[in-house]
DNA sequence: GTTGCCATGTAAGGTGTTACATGATTTA
DNA sequence: TAAATCATGTAACACCTTACATGGCAAC
């Protein structure tokens, strides 16, 4: 999947500009990519070439011209058609995954040092998207039932990391075991 | 991360040719890219060239010929730095979250009729994943401490996707609360 | 007689990242 | 006076994917 679903998604419930969707990214866990300027500034001219959506450009003094994008009904369609299309499973990319497989050469000294790095960054993040969910007033709220969506959206990412601190936790029960 | 210390982490196991790696990959789960040619090749001819493994040539009739790759110790060392390298958190893909973001113009009927399919993409990731820790045959055994990591390595996948299904059951508990 | 396995490789393109570039205004 | 914010954009490149290409052998 790329990236314009989630930017046709942001422009569904308000017109913004690049720089405020970037912003958004980066402030989000769940809109994944890194929220750089390339693949922005791209997608948005290529949804606007292919009529998904509508700009209005804004005269500043001093500033480049603000272009503030819309969708268009054609947006919507495709964005909705897009919701309703088969649902995907998740790609989990875990190299730590594959750092312990190769981990039985370390001493056991340097594997437990390891884990406790691995944990340290983990707690980060937790934290992270904790704080995230704390704050959440990036994002406008809506109906009851989006509400709801929104807040299992967040509960998913707290949960992930959450059971990943277990199955570590569990791995040195297993280790020492 | 990129694919090499994959490749390494295999091939300090066993000498091993293009072709074994390729099907390694696709076999696993936790070796998360597709093992297409491309990469695989390319990244085999990288490596040699960097010093890290060595090739041995053996000559097949009317078949191309078997280039078989062995570690170096150059290798090892590489392979023991990166394993000992910061680990990193794991980078997690969702877009059905995205989906479900935006999900709030859905017909109820519609959302639950998504909410299954994605049940059943799951329910089938799931019972991959078993059944390739079941197998297994195609790495070998090692160490007791090697075992025990593998199979929490496996234990994370099966782990990942039965908490999702938690979470999925838990979602539609609050939609219709 | 078609499918799958063995074994190599190439072409083309999608998707994403970091870093560079400009330049005024506000904040610490 | 250094950094962050606003606001646009480009350059270069890393990484990964699907599909194409060859061709013999074995199995069903």
């Amino acid at each position: 999947m790329s990236i314009q679903y989630a930017i046709l998604g942001l422009l569904s419930w308000q017109p913004l500009t690049g720089y405020d969707i970037k912003k958004m990214f980066s402030d989000s866990t769940f809109l994944y990519w890194s929220g750089n300027n390339n693949q922005i500034y791209r997608t948005l001219v290529q949804l606007h070439k292919s009529g998904l959506v509508s700009r209005e450009i804004q005269e500043q003094e001093n500033l480049p011209d603000r272009k503030i994008y819309s969708i268009t009904d054609k947006g919507s369609k495709v964005l909705r058609d897009w919701v309703l299309s088969e649902p995907q499973v998740p790609q989990l990319r875990h190299p730590f995954l594959i750092q312990l497989a190769w981990a039985d050469q370390l001493t056991d000294n340097e594997l437990e040092n390891l884990l406790n790095r691995y944990q340290e960054e983990l707690e980060m993040q937790l934290l992270m998207v904790k704080e995230q969910t704390e704050r959440k007033k990036s994002f406008p709220d809506r109906s009851a039932r989006e509400n709801k969506l929104w807040s299992t959206i967040s509960e998913n990412w707290i949960r992930f990391y959450s059971n990943e601190l277990i199955w570590l936790a569990d791995l040195r029960k297993n280790l020492s075991a």
